[in-house]
DNA sequence: CCCTTACTCAAGCATCTGCTTTATCAAGCG
DNA sequence: CGCTTGATAAAGCAGATGCTTGAGTAAGGG
């Protein structure tokens, strides 16, 4: 079983929306779903260059492809976007819970300092 | 002047938090500042690829580096991990209004054939 | 003063990215 | 059936990335 790690995973969906490309990509399919055809000529770029940036979101589970006649409909799949949410959220309370015990230290210095 | 623009500042946080080591990095630093040869230690690295790594991190904005006697204690920016949870959070909410729109239509159509 | 410590700069190198071009495939149309 | 449309596959290429080695610099210590 090659299972995914969490590493991979948010190594994926980071890489993934480190591209302008990829992230308007996202926020246009927030919007609603779109085909590969759409997209191209949207950002005037090839089919291929488009299918290739859908590759790289569907690696990170952030897009999934459907099937409609000869389209690929192209959606968003949020579950991804909160792994990264959350792992930045992580970090920001322990940061935040570290800058309340040095606040609390200084206060009891300075009420120290003042008897 | 060569002034950043919002996606430039996009491109350059998530690029930065692609990368696991960077990611633990920030992991670490939420808990405190570190210097170059402790990092280098806790990753069984040289210091010149901690080195580069804090450039990528110090570019994005996520951390910066002050002095103190030969060391160069990094610490986290948290301001910029705001941008890009910010940038999420707004494809997360087009989303969920969409979602919202839909089945209030889904409801409406199946109270019309009820009747 | 030399020597060590902590770190940065610069060049080199293997690998990865983003895009292109060419070729191929699957679905529908006349 | 052939032809068009929407999309993927494969190969190639310029540029970026992650790490290395070698050289250099700033701050202390003996």
């Amino acid at each position: 079983m090659a299972s995914i790690t969490e590493d991979q995973r948010l190594d994926a969906v980071f890489t993934a929306l480190s591209d302008p490309t990829r992230r308007d990509i996202v926020a246009r399919l927030s919007a609603g779903e779109a085909t590969v055809k759409e997209l191209a000529e949207r950002y005037e770029m090839s089919m291929q260059a488009v299918s290739q940036h859908i590759g790289v979101l569907e690696r990170s589970g952030l897009v999934s492809r459907g099937r409609h006649r000869q389209t690929r409909p192209c959606r968003l799949e949020p579950a991804a976007l909160a792994v990264a949410v959350s792992w930045i959220e992580q970090s920001r309370r322990t940061w935040a819970a570290r800058m309340d015990r040095l606040e609390t230290r200084l206060a009891d210095l300075q009420q120290g300092a003042g008897r």
